[in-house]
DNA sequence: AAATACACATACCAAACAGTATGTATTTTA
DNA sequence: TAAAATACATACTGTTTGGTATGTGTATTT
């Protein structure tokens, strides 16, 4: 296999096994032993694809967290063909509800890192922001449409609704954590659909 | 001094310093030796006092996060005298503007913690569901006054609405964390502030 | 085909960790 | 007032940690 390929597959695994861990265990409580446990390859190999415990942590968010963000949460918001608020309801409500067991009790791994670092990790903190930003914008651009669109009333605040669904949303994933019940998220969607509705004319 | 109150004063210090140190840089990257730097005391006092670090981490749920809680958002929702609607506003909203920037920039404790336990300490989210759930009962109460008392539309949903609150709340208070800037709490306030206003008659 | 660079594995290191064992001064109890 | 219990401090242990140094087989380049 060619020594480039080798070296790109290696270091993804790495990355993967990586994300896993720190979305079951969290970064802290993840070791550099644990991860390389998990890939089956030795110390040698982290350390010569990364430099540090810091690097994997700024690729896993840049890499994966990035990803899913980009294609959970952003890439459902530019099917603007149908009616916006329908669009917001399936996005923020409809889509909660098909979460997997495993997603539902570990809750949000761009959250769950938001939780973890306090003033430390500024680093990770500045690339999150970015991410949650790039969502938010595009939030806002499909309330805008809807405004013009005249399904969404003309004096809607499109970046006070985005930030705020964007909020509830992780809320809601977080405060599920500790419920461990799915009655957590039924009763919040009734409210959150409410408030969606509400958005419309 | 007696025994017994140094005893106490000790534990005490412990928890104190042992919250400090959760809330500023995590649980998993608190160490004992960390704490006991904290409290001038040395390794011996803290293993005659608690058995080992998931003890304290009990013990700081138990008593100081819980004790926020209830100071900070169960005992405000009992002043029903006035307009609820009116009250839900001024617990969930303005109260958030006066945080200390040490607060904007951590998040809730109670929800930081949610945000960095995985499948691993289920201990400590029984104890948070707990915390919460006290929390959520007290909003449903003073929903359910407003509603008897006309100040909140009949049709809502006393317990979806509550679990909602909460999870805005908690919602915001998190990606406040990556933004660090007030202008995401300001834009958050005004459309939970509808959120509100609309619940009313 | 020789020299070089790469992708690891192995073996190691000092530091930090959770936790224990033991010692000692001070209270409390008998 | 002697014995016992308490509240620590000190010193230690085995393990794990992040990280490094070095070795080795395999590609790649020359």
């Amino acid at each position: 296999m060619k020594q480039e390929l080798k070296s790109k597959e290696t270091q993804d695994l790495i990355i993967n096994k990586s994300f896993e861990l720190f979305y079951e265990k969290g970064y802290n409580a993840t070791s550099i032993p644990d991860i390389m446990k998990e890939t089956s390859l030795s110390k040698g190999a982290f350390y010569h694809h990364f430099k540090n415990k810091h690097e994997i942590g700024v690729k896993v968010i840049q890499v994966i967290i990035r990803k899913r963000i980009k294609e959970g949460f952003i890439a459902p918001l530019k099917n603007i063909e149908g009616n916006i608020p329908k669009l917001l309801l399936e996005v923020f409500t409809n889509r909660i509800k098909n979460y997997s067991e495993r997603e539902k009790a570990l809750g949000c791994p761009a959250n769950n890192l938001v939780g973890e670092i306090g003033y430390t990790e500024q680093d990770f903190r500045v690339i999150l922001k970015s991410l949650f930003e790039e969502w938010r914008e595009q939030l806002i651009k499909v309330i805008d449409i809807g405004k013009k669109r005249g399904e969404i009333k003309k004096n809607v605040n499109s970046s006070s609704v985005a930030i705020s669904l964007i909020c509830a949303f992780e809320g809601v994933r977080s405060i599920r954590k500790v419920y461990d019940d799915d009655i957590i998220f039924n009763e919040f969607l009734e409210s959150m659909g409410n408030f969606i509705e509400n958005l419309g004319i």
